[in-house]
DNA sequence: GCCATTGGTAAACCACCTTGACTAATTAGT
DNA sequence: ACTAATTAGTCAAGGTGGTTTACCAATGGC
């Protein structure tokens, strides 16, 4: 008994000693609390925007991408692409024409109002940036975004 | 028709001058990553170890934290946090106490399974975390830690 | 002593992604 | 040229990680 409470007082000694917020939670909760801030000032204007959606678009080209690249880009299914495409589909976001160089594969690229919609997603960011740089620092900001630009293939290649 | 053409060269141009990878994207895949990665590692050892558990964590006191407060630290309801709870509960990792100070509240502390469980973990970040500072600097990972860290509470006060 | 507030639970639902099995078109090997 | 393997995409089922709404019980301000 009073063994236990001594194996408890040493393990929470070591586990105090070390516990300290990860990398991998900063991560996270920055990441949600940003799309959250970001979606919902975007929906107040195309209130069909996702989360989803807003992650699949920078892995869009402007001349057209077919659903088996953005889901290699995005690092996700490509069923899970096909859905959130077929729901910006039927948005009016983005359109589906057949790959000319192969019978099987589809381009995906935007309409004219998915472009416009783009712009205005852009203009919300860079607004939102704006506000975090009046608050921590243009450049704490920007030390971040090179930081995570390095980091990110280094996670890539990392083995789980 | 030739109006449409230019007017459609026009968002094009326009869009592609701008269009760049944001914060978020950057957070949202680099969050996504590091989880990966890490509960991969920690799940060989613990099988039952999910990523939401792992985030819910940090947020637990060693001397113990009530639901509710857990939930306003890790920003998420608190009939998540209960789920959660009952599931590591379940699995021996944490246990609940009637809080003496308020008969309505308990209070969710650590086991001491629980407590060796987290210090594995600690194991598997500080590993993780050292891998990533081979390939990009230690200096690169501590700057964006420093900056999640003084980001956060900026984040937390954005109005959506 | 009442009543608004707070800690927690229950149940239904939703967003987002995965796995597995499949079809059809393409490319490689011989 | 003819298989055989690969690749683009779809369909369906299921799992994870939450939210919302509604509720109960204990608390505390007045």
């Amino acid at each position: 008994m009073a063994d236990d409470g001594r194996r408890r007082a040493t393990l929470i000694r070591r586990l105090s000693s070390r516990k300290q917020i990860s990398v991998g939670q900063l991560l996270f909760k920055a990441a949600r609390l940003f799309h959250e801030r970001a979606m919902a000032r975007v929906q107040a204007r195309v209130p069909e925007a996702k989360h989803a959606h807003a992650n699949l678009l920078p892995y869009i080209d402007l001349d057209g991408t077919r659903q088996t690249e953005i889901a290699r880009r995005a690092g996700i299914s490509k069923q899970a692409v096909g859905q959130l495409v077929d729901e910006m589909v039927a948005h009016g976001m983005l359109r589906r024409d057949p790959d000319p160089k192969d019978g099987r594969a589809q381009l995906v690229r935007f309409t004219d109002d998915g472009i416009e919609q783009m712009l205005h997603g852009i203009d919300v960011l860079d607004e939102i940036e704006l506000e975090l740089g009046g608050e921590v620092g243009a450049m704490t900001l920007e030390r971040i975004k090179r930081g995570l630009v390095k980091l990110l293939p280094a996670l890539e290649r990392l083995e789980p």
